[in-house]
DNA sequence: TGAATTGATATGTATGCACAAATAAGAAGT
DNA sequence: ACTTCTTATTTGTGCATACATATCAATTCA
């Protein structure tokens, strides 16, 4: 260990994040190879590149082999955002989750849901409307389409004891899925549940989930009035 | 290069993905150890660790130091949201972005902004309200203050042709900050600015940064009626 | 019995080396 | 001028090795 300072790749990573937001590094400028970091810092330039890739991965870095390493001009800085389980969110508020399974049946698939889960109409899909209760307070109504094509098992579920959200994320994790949040007024049955007054804009989620080969499950999320979505940046 | 399927990280990482999905690797089971599960596919621990760690950051694996690797019970994946710049944001929408300052002042800090600014009311801020536009239709009504203590230069900036947004990420990027989104009646202001009712639920963005002091910035986008946040899951 | 120590084990990381891959820039040929 | 080829440079990755670090588990000691 020559330099106590600049020993592991996290101390890297941070004079390197130092330089660029001192604008020692410029926006839009070249920085040193790795192999030159790596001698002006006296580590191996396999820790260089672990930190850089680093801040590369989070977009303060654009890499290109040959042509070196440039600070973006234009930092920019995902939030990331992780909602896929209503009670671990309430839970995270400090509050008490619970939820109660208002109806459960079956039913044909209305056409624009039909296309957002790129399924035909045809076949009835399990329905399911369910309540989530943060301390006993309407947190947000939940209706929801699951495709029992993709998980059979959904046809002997009970979801009154364990959530459709948390059951299917144990019986059939998803691949991929799109989010999709807008503002709307409330319907009036998610208006009753939610304690709220019809057409009150309420913050509105309708996510598909999908399976390795067809939709799994369709759902839309209708928060109380009160509701913020909220993310670090 | 013994084994030609699984010569790279990338490749290990495939397929221990393969084995999380297909469940060869129960939720919640120990996975071989990386010097195993190396020995199994012929390649270095590193190159194990390497994919291993990918899938941890991705939260499909949970590491721990001595007690081994596991699959996730709950795989939650998340979601990343990328909204630094409205231009950016109305561009990959496939629509050509525009915007209007429509008033740039200096006022007292209202005190519910002051705190989430964590600043004190004082001293008056630099104040802009802008409009932007989305082939040349209403698509966001943007109002916002800048802190000209974190950002001196603000005071002499033009907005016309520069959006506040795009001048202030390149002239005083963030260190963190926080956003909030949630669905409110439209304000007479904003109303009318997007050429909506009053009251009309719109999907509404409170961002907040900060930079290495003090905060830089608080902005409130409201989104026209129309407006979808979507997200790749 | 219970607390502290010790050892074993799995992951985390640093290093030197080699080679792969991408590509900018220059050289060569038309 | 224009295309094609070559070369050099930079990042990307794999591997062997060594040691660091966290922590589970057994053992020792009060």
């Amino acid at each position: 260990m020559r330099n106590e300072e600049y020993s592991g790749w996290e101390d890297v990573r941070a004079e390197a994040l130092r330089r660029i937001q001192s604008r020692a590094w410029a926006p839009g400028a070249l920085i040193p190879s790795e192999e030159e970091f790596a001698r002006e810092l006296s580590c191996a330039r396999t820790t260089v590149n672990r930190a850089l890739r680093s801040l590369a991965e989070e977009g303060l870095l654009i890499r290109k082999r040959r042509a070196g390493t440039r600070v973006a001009e234009l930092p920019q800085r995902a939030a990331k955002l992780n909602i896929s389980l209503v009670a671990e969110e309430i839970r995270a508020r400090g509050a008490s989750p619970s939820h109660l399974c208002i109806l459960q049946d079956s039913r044909p698939l209305p056409s624009h849901i039909a296309a957002a889960m790129s399924l035909p109409v045809a076949a009835p899909l399990i329905y399911v409307e369910t309540l989530h209760l943060a301390d006993a307070r309407p947190f947000a109504f939940e209706t929801r389409f699951i495709n029992p094509q993709s998980v059979p098992a959904a046809r002997e579920a009970d979801f009154a004891s364990v959530s459709a959200n948390e059951w299917l994320l144990r019986h059939a994790p998803f691949n991929h899925g799109t989010l999709d949040y807008s503002a709307r007024p409330a319907e009036a049955e998610a208006a009753e549940a939610l304690g709220c007054a019809p057409q009150t804009p309420t913050l509105v989620l309708d996510r598909v989930t999908h399976g390795p080969e067809a939709a799994i499950t369709w759902v839309r999320m209708a928060y109380a009035p009160d509701y913020h979505l909220t993310m670090k940046l």
